[in-house]
DNA sequence: AATTAATTTTAGATTTGTCTAAAAATAATT
DNA sequence: AATTATTTTTAGACAAATCTAAAATTAATT
């Protein structure tokens, strides 16, 4: 069986949606890629009928066994082609994800296995996800969030908590990126911004929101 | 402006069948795109109202400036993916180009340039064929097909004439591949079989098709 | 030149994915 | 419980790309 672009689109975005309990909505998925309610419907119709996911009229949706399956195949393309564009090609870690939208629809097996295996098999993505192996099992990352660090710990920055171009520019202004080693020096309750120190640098203030932004793990 | 997969396989197949001198018949690009003469119609007026080629009817079709630069950027992506398939990957030069149909399609500007540059800017691909610079300058090569090599004249295979699986498969079979050393050792006129030698090995003739279907540079 | 053959175009239908507007079902408030 | 608001589905239309069958044009033969 093989899958549209679009297919896949609706697939992978029901994969993100899911949560644990609940079915995914048909509001929450259009929003999700910029369509409309009536397009969402037509499409559940159809790929429940492809056995991809599971529907009741109303109930929204969740995938089946297969349909997750097609969705983790899709997610470590993603962050496979990602992980090639920063790491072999020299993008910016920042600049990636819209080029790998496309990449993860290539279709051949055997090029997600050789590249898996030129890139050393690794396990986390330019923006700290961990990337699905070949059995659709991903690494759990021990990250934490920088707002929950404790003062004077060393961490390591290893993800963000969205893509947002806004989010990557201020990360890119302040020179935080992946990698980057730091400590919580203090932490102020009027806003709840918090002081950090980098390795060579003067510490500096950041906001909640950028703190609640970032994920780290203790080194 | 931007184009569909569909209109892109259009515009690369009118450049492949164009020569220097006629127009591209409805019938021919049928052929090539294995699909109907109608539906070639279809489609040859919206990319004429897309300025990508002239078209009148019953007289076919040929590129215009528009067509030909996007076609060349199209044939620069097939050819250096199939590159780095080969070099980068270690697949198999017999195995790269059903794969490059689809990654010829990814749109990134800057990830062809970046790939080019990581590659060491190929001037050919893995069946010999010229890859276009990024002003859509090609080398040409002063290949000669091995029908017409002199005896005794040390030569490399530098490409086919064709993609075929049986070609493929052939040649496979005989160790012939890009960058093998032979001369011509005789010929036969009854059925315009030649003799051929390879460095370390017995000769041994081959077909007059066969021979025809690959192309020798003298080294 | 007239007839036949081959090529190409039109006409009309189909599939996929989308949309708007209206109807139906569910959820939230009074 | 009844009313109102929100969500979701249906109905009907549209654009892109394709197909078959029939008509129109061009090319090849008698
Ligand atoms: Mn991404
Ligand atoms: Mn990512
Ligand atoms: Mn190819
Ligand atoms: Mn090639």
């Amino acid at each position: 069986m093989s899958f549209t672009i679009t297919e896949e689109n609706y697939i992978k975005a029901i994969f993100h949606l899911q949560q644990e309990d609940g079915n995914v909505s048909t509001n929450a998925l259009a929003a999700e890629l910029h369509t409309k309610a009536a397009s969402v419907t037509d499409m559940l119709k159809k790929l429940k009928l492809k056995k991809l996911l599971s529907y009741e009229k109303y109930q929204g949706a969740r995938l089946s066994i297969e349909g997750k399956k097609l969705a983790l195949a899709i997610v470590r393309k993603h962050r496979l082609w990602e992980y090639f564009l920063v790491d072999t090609l020299q993008f910016g870690w920042d600049e990636v994800h819209e080029v790998a939208e496309e990449l993860e629809h290539i279709s051949s097996k055997k090029l997600v296995e050789k590249l898996d295996a030129f890139l050393g098999f690794p396990r986390f993505d330019p923006h700290g996800d961990p990337i699905p192996d070949s059995h659709g099992k991903m690494a759990i990352q021990q990250q934490v969030n920088l707002i929950d660090l404790p003062l004077n710990k060393p961490a390591e920055v290893c993800g963000v908590g969205s893509q947002s171009t806004q989010l990557l520019e201020l990360l890119k202004h302040k020179h935080i990126g992946i990698g980057t080693r730091l400590e919580v020096k203090k932490t102020f309750s009027f806003d709840h911004s918090i002081e950090i120190k980098i390795r060579n640098q003067n510490s500096f203030t950041i906001s909640q929101q950028l703190a609640q932004a970032l994920f780290v793990k203790p080194v």
